[in-house]
DNA sequence: TTCGGTGCAAAGGGTTTGCAACCTG
DNA sequence: CAGGTTGCAAACCCTTTGCACCGAA
């Protein structure tokens, strides 16, 4: 078993969630297709289903909101869709993402952008939370549209 | 009429599409409601349909998306829902926002996180936009919550 | 054995579509 | 008057819900 499902099924027990066949594929599939890029939640529902036609959209969707809950899963809402991130690690730590348009490539930026300037033009504002992300395509799919 | 009307039934006239009720009523929905906070369109179309009961959803999203192509409104897709935001100047100057969670005002900020430093650590890649906004409560919402 | 997890099927909510009638320019 | 725009109603897609059965611990 990859370190990476072993690690998340950890946090599941921990957390007194039960290991299923399902959950188990899909974190297999995260793992596979969404380590390093955001994977549409509808193509993950569509995956699953064709090779679990039993698998039901409750048991997709409740699982992938846990996940998120227990921060295995990272989602985003980009444009109309739902896209989802396995966690590699789950240590939390704060990083921001360029993201390819095309084939949905993350790749981890080294700095935040929260300086202590900006904080100081919202006076008296809590702030919660922040996102920074840039998009565009990465190299490979660039030569491909060139092609 | 309000100037920040007149300007966008100009972009609209300019790029041939017609001056209708409908669309002069929702213009004065974003400029009244939607231009310092994002209204979620859903939101929106409940107001139109109340106050216009005749209205159809095929009006207002088709016009939203139209007003979005002319950069007369800003779309945006915040955890499950999509929200516009009135654009008060079409100059399309680059800016970031803070956003109430609450009340979704909007607080414009004077920098642009995106340096050189960050381009570099993006090798290859064509960068086409980027995402920069901070999140949290605006000073009276916070007031409203302590009560 | 127990209760959390699942499959099934149907409902729900937001958005889009097709088309005839309408109205702006 | 012509073609863009609208209203109506239904379809559509993604996601959630209710419930009886199943199976991991």
């Amino acid at each position: 078993m990859p370190a990476a499902i072993e690690e998340a099924t950890n946090v599941l027990k921990t957390n007194n969630y039960k290991i299923t066949k399902q959950r188990l594929a899909m974190l297999n599939y995260l793992v596979e297709e969404a380590s390093k890029k955001y994977v549409e939640v509808t193509k993950l529902d569509a995956y699953m289903r064709e090779s679990f036609p039993k698998m039901s959209h409750n048991t997709i969707y409740r699982n992938i909101s846990e996940f998120e809950d227990l921060g295995i899963v990272e989602k985003q809402a980009n444009g109309d869709h739902q896209s989802v991130k396995f966690q590699c690690d789950f240590k939390n730590e704060h990083h921001h993402h360029f993201i390819c348009n095309n084939c949905g490539k993350v790749i981890e930026l080294d700095d935040c952008p929260l300086s202590e300037e900006i904080v100081a033009q919202l006076p008296g504002c809590k702030i919660s939370g922040h996102l920074f992300q840039i998009y565009g395509l990465c190299q490979e799919c660039q030569n491909l549209t060139n092609n």
